[in-house]
DNA sequence: ACCTGAACACCGTTCAAGT
DNA sequence: ACCTGAACACCGTTCAAGT
């Protein structure tokens, strides 16, 4: 094994301790926020290398330049960092979710940019959005902190909002009416129900024959036209070429993306 | 530890050689199944004991009366025992699918009463649903052995036939049309990844404000309810009580069944 | 206050010897 | 042909000693 990989400080660190500066941690703080996104970045590497069964705190530590007592400071087990994956990604899913919303088109096509985005992360990073559905088993989140366990509360319920307003925002314009027992909150459940199961199900079934038969690029997006659809959300997909404005999300919002994936 | 309950053999087993037999296994095979139905119920006692977690094959073996050497004739690692469950479950999963199908209605009633059994079986037996969750992440497909992989693939298919059936039907008996660029297949997916991803969403995020804020027991059927009206399947939800669909498959299907949740 | 690595317990996995 | 359990490697986890 070449040494030269190991501890692969600097670069980008003074940039990253003054923007972590501005939202008000000590140096000490700061520096365990920077070790843990070097060690979330090694796992990462340990799981592209040998599957997500080849990752122990174990490799972790012989791959980073810290002690075990040091890995079991920031992880308590290795659920845990597996934890910290999904809330990595997570986080970077927010952050496309915001890109997403600069489409400019009617509410429903900035739901479909919503979702284009959603599942560009799942190409972008296979390995993150795998330890999503990973965390959501129950062995794993037996085994993860209270801590952790609050900041992944913390994100979800960043990303409910975050769909709610998508909602709001359609009732708002007239193009969505609420029907009679149909909440702003059920709508967005639904959505994001739709979203992750058809997402999972393309990922971790893909050898699967079920999946197979299907083409994945358009998947997604047939089903939750069929979705918004039944929700009556105006223009509804026989008036409206919805993958033209999939094709135009990834043109004129993430057409550097798509790039960095074909290079 | 009371030793007691280890080794439980004896009560239907005469009976279950029998139908084993049946089905041209030989004695001895009939014994390695038998086994192995034993181990899975006892992983599920040490499970809804100690978590998922908690699981190993070396408790496995102290709770079972056979040999590590043993174990690991039918479990090829720990992963491996948790697809055990997760086949466990999806087989019992098609049983009551099947059961689902006898309800007296339409094509849309009947899908109606399919989805009422799979969020049935997620209370019933939540251990085991949560493990086809568990079986789901990569971590645990990379270990479990080739041989339960095309297993699981083949009931994975089965589920997918009877789906397809569904919406043959449907389409057979002119209550369903399909739209140009859609295909049985693609129904019959997005019909899957909104309830798995609706029941997994509700079973492991139940703690999490977002599910929380709804209420579970009729948050399947709205969503399935917006899935359908979206594939203008009739009679849509507007002109038809599927609350009411769901109440009397609860009533003429599963009454014993939801009985003995109370119990 | 934080880091280290030795120490130990538990688990996974194999396989020579036994029936 | 199948079962056993000793043996060992790897991993998880803790914590007294060190800086």
């Amino acid at each position: 094994m070449s040494f030269d990989s190991r501890c692969p400080h600097g670069g980008f660190k003074g940039l990253l301790d003054k923007s972590l500066a501005r939202i008000g941690l000590s140096k000490s703080e700061q520096k365990k926020v920077n070790r843990e996104e070097e060690l979330v970045d090694l796992a990462v590497v340990i799981i592209n290398e040998q599957g997500f069964a080849g990752l122990s705190l174990e490799k972790l530590t012989a791959k980073s330049c810290y002690s075990k007592g040091t890995i079991y400071n920031h992880f308590s087990s290795k659920e845990d960092c597996l934890s910290a994956l999904c809330i990595r990604a997570i986080s970077s899913i927010l952050d496309l979710f915001k890109r997403a919303l600069i489409f400019d088109g009617s509410s429903r096509e900035k739901a479909v940019a919503v979702h284009y985005a959603y599942q560009l992360y799942a190409r972008l990073q296979p390995t993150l959005f795998m330890a999503v559905l990973s965390s959501k088993a129950p062995g794993v989140r037996e085994k993860t902190s209270i801590e952790r366990m609050g900041v992944m509360d913390k994100f979800e319920f960043e990303i409910n909002n975050f769909s709610d307003a998508l909602f709001r925002n359609a009732v708002a314009d007239g193009s969505l009416i609420l029907a009679e027992h149909m909440s702003i909150e059920t709508l967005s459940f639904s959505n994001w129900a739709m979203s992750f199961g058809t997402n999972v199900l393309a990922t971790s079934a893909k050898e699967a024959t079920a999946v197979n038969r299907l083409d994945p690029n358009t998947l997604l997006l047939q089903n939750i036209n069929l979705l918004h659809d039944g929700m009556n959300w105006h223009p509804l997909s026989k008036d409206w070429d919805y993958q033209n404005t999939w094709r135009r999300v990834e043109r004129e919002i993430f057409a550097e993306d798509i790039q960095s994936l074909s290079i």
